[in-house]
DNA sequence: CTTGACCCTGTAGTTGCTACAGGGTGCAGT
DNA sequence: ACTGCACCCTGTAGCAACTACAGGGTCAAG
């Protein structure tokens, strides 16, 4: 029902991907080159259209291209053991860690910052203040 | 006595910036192109010193160059009220919290993959599975 | 007077797209 | 048959915010 030629806006649109973006993926090796028609468009099927999912699926979740690009190739070794996917996925969930962390660090400090404004006059604005935290021995 | 003049390469030690950072700070304008000695070397005061921590201090918290820019031309208007400074570091803080909110979600989300894997082959991975989730219903 | 650390300009690469420009294709309506 | 119009094609350039050369010049120490 669903299994027939689909174009490259059919795709899009399954996707929700910018067709740009498509074409950007099959440049960079993501999505192979897909048969064209006569008129040389791009004809997909529901191997690629599974594909592309898994594709902006992982990317949602903040994988890289080089990291989608690993675990594409190791998803079709079947019968090796998946601790290597396994350790893919950890690695980016220590990476998101790590982000958030930072992330937080300076949200808190950010936030102090903006606590200490008074709304005064620029001249005396503990934000620009807070922001230029030069050491003022000398001078 | 800290005040004399200082090399590209003195500021990069002084604020931790890559001297082709700097120069790059330079050809966009966020930094006034610097006197030169003779033999074409730029050579910087304690005030582009300043404006240089400032900057970074800025970019550390996370704030674009285009906020920034702006920072910077509000915080030489000495007399005028500074909310418009307090207007761009909530909605930078604003922002902040929306991106942490996204990466806690894709973050918990994330979790969720990797601790359904049982380590067996990749055919019955459940992170592969969990990556792939696409509408089954035809086929 | 040479060695090495520094500086200069200019350009290209990074990541993951996005946005044209300047065309061709396919189909619906008249 | 013709005319729109939506869609497709390739190729290139742009975004943020740097980073990394290449291919040269300058300067102080030994």
């Amino acid at each position: 029902m669903n299994s027939g030629i689909l174009t490259i806006g059919d795709l899009s649109k399954a996707t929700s991907t910018k067709v740009e973006t498509i074409r950007y993926y099959e440049r960079i090796g993501l999505l192979a080159p897909p048969a064209r028609t006569a008129g040389n468009y791009r004809a997909y099927g529901d191997t690629e259209l599974g594909r592309l999912s898994f594709i902006r699926r992982a990317r949602d979740l903040g994988f890289g291209i080089d990291q989608i690009r690993a675990l594409l190739s190791l998803s079709e070794k079947k019968k090796r053991s998946c601790k290597a996917i396994d350790a893919i996925a950890r690695q980016h969930l220590a990476d998101v860690d790590s982000k958030l962390a930072d992330l937080m660090a300076l949200r808190s400090e950010l936030d102090s910052i903006i606590r200490q404004c008074g709304c005064g006059t620029i001249a005396n604005c503990r934000i620009i203040e807070a922001l230029a935290p030069i050491d003022a021995s000398h001078r």
